[in-house]
DNA sequence: TACATAGTTGTATTATTGTGCAACTATGCA
DNA sequence: TGCATAGTTGCACAATAATACAACTATGTA
């Protein structure tokens, strides 16, 4: 959530599995709640599922200006956003056109 | 802290275990964690100890800015923060004078 | 000094969440 | 039509967090 209300972004997956690090199952899961929770919403496009959050909505607004004014004391969302502008670099036409870089991510693993 | 972000109040443990009808003991541990999370900041006063929202720092106003406008829609936040105003008005020249008004909430057990 | 009360905390138990594997669906492409 | 890949999910187990009781400290007051 803090990447996307940072860079007000969509994401599909698999480029969220390689700036975070964490395993696509994983990520999938916490996605599902979020959409759940009505924070996000979901559209898919062929293979790949496109995720962003839920503007318009003053409490979520709001939400998301906690998240961007956020102290980053280790440097960790650092390094996530930059995963994540390096990954959205490979989009081509805007779209996502490959999976997941990180092979030992897409079924799970560390 | 929804009650402390909505009226700005500083208030003893007395008072919100009378206002969220909750025990003692849950609200002080509960308290406890969001003072070492920074934030709350807690003044003894005698056998009193009031609690306020730290303010001041831009990812906390934030965050009070987003809980003061969180939806309710179950009523419960407007009960609470009845109960609250109700409480606060038993105060005496701005001080809590009296304990738990809900007996068996002192020692726990609702 | 003894007691009542405001609040805290150790400990054991229970309830809830998170995790990882593996099997699953869905889509595009050769 | 068969395969590779993007994403989802059932299930068992591990890790965390919530809860309640009871014992504790600290302060004011009779």
């Amino acid at each position: 959530m803090r990447l996307l209300a940072e860079t007000r972004e969509e994401a599909c997956l698999c480029e969220l599995v390689d700036s975070l690090q964490e395993p696509q199952y994983k990520l999938s899961r916490h996605i599902k709640m979020l959409r759940q929770a009505g924070l996000l919403t979901t559209e898919k496009e062929g293979r790949w599922v496109y995720h962003r959050l839920v503007e318009g909505i003053p409490y979520l607004d709001r939400v998301h200006e906690a998240l961007k004014a956020l102290p980053d004391v280790d440097g960790l969302f650092a390094r996530d956003l930059e995963n994540f502008r390096r990954r959205m670099y490979l989009r081509e036409a805007g779209r996502c056109r490959i999976g997941i870089q990180t092979p030992e991510l897409a079924a799970g693993g560390e």
